[in-house]
DNA sequence: AAAATAATTGAGACTGATTCTCAATTATTG
DNA sequence: CAATAATTGAGAATCAGTCTCAATTATTTT
């Protein structure tokens, strides 16, 4: 869970930063948008919200993706999907029911670093993303070739 | 470079076994792409191929991405970029120049089977993406910075 | 708190990328 | 070579996302 006191201060603040008005279009859009549990489309916040256009919607996204607060990732299928951002982490994706884990992995992050060193690379952020099948789908794949 | 004969062989095979017909605007196009160096996006493949079609050139690709000779990554920009499938590696990209530039490391690839087998995840591929400055813009910015 | 100014919104037009349709063409098979 | 199956091209259609601009709302100024 997201401490939506906190985000709803980063975001305001972050308007007040940059000149931009704090309507309740966008107070909207935030709070839909943290009680979206994990990972949600545009799709789905347009149709939640018929009294914002979709146009806003669109705006209003990008301002709270540039306020730092969501960010999105692609799918085996192309499609845009967005994340409140918490603590940084990546995603393993199952290929089969189209499952979106996360993980953190300590030793993965210095190793990046330590691989963008050795090449003079400078670093900012960056996205991993593995795909494969999951638990899950393991098993129930197992079982279905496996009839009683 | 990759082998130009062999990865003809390949997707010829890859055609013939999915009962694909064997036409020469399919060879044309991934003849074109064999030529491209390094990265390219669908719309210089259909500029420099006008004798075939846009919707050709879709279809096309995606065929040649299924055989598995080409595959493609977003730009920061939300591009599409296509790139000839070598070895595996993955990719660094400059935020300020859009250099690509394409790495591997077999420590990274083994730390990733090993997160991936803790958490009984089976994976198939990856992506990584690591965003940042370049040298050569490294540079270029701490010249401008201090100016003679 | 009203006026003046600046930013935002909604509706729908627009764009660019990609997919679809289907008749005409070309490849494959027997 | 004829019959059959797959592919192609041209343009229509779709889709996500952006743009326009007048009307509305927020912010700042007096």
């Amino acid at each position: 869970m997201v401490d939506h006191q906190y985000a709803f201060k980063q975001f305001t603040d972050y308007l007040r930063s940059e000149g931009k008005s704090i309507t309740p279009e966008r107070l909207d859009i935030l709070d839909l948008v943290l009680h979206e549990k994990g990972h949600f489309r545009i799709e789905d916040v347009i149709r939640k919200n018929e009294r914002v256009s979709r146009a806003t919607v669109y705006r209003t996204l990008k301002t709270i993706e540039d306020a730092g607060l969501i960010k999105y990732i692609r799918t085996i299928h192309d499609e845009k999907i967005f994340e409140v951002v918490k603590e940084h982490h990546d995603h393993m994706i199952c290929e089969v029911c189209g499952k979106i884990i996360e993980f953190h992995d300590p030793e993965l992050e210095s190793l990046q670093n330590d691989i963008c060193a050795s090449r003079g690379f400078s670093p900012t952020r960056h996205t991993m993303k593995i795909f494969g099948i999951c638990p899950a789908c393991q098993k129930r794949r197992s079982q279905e070739n496996t009839p009683a």
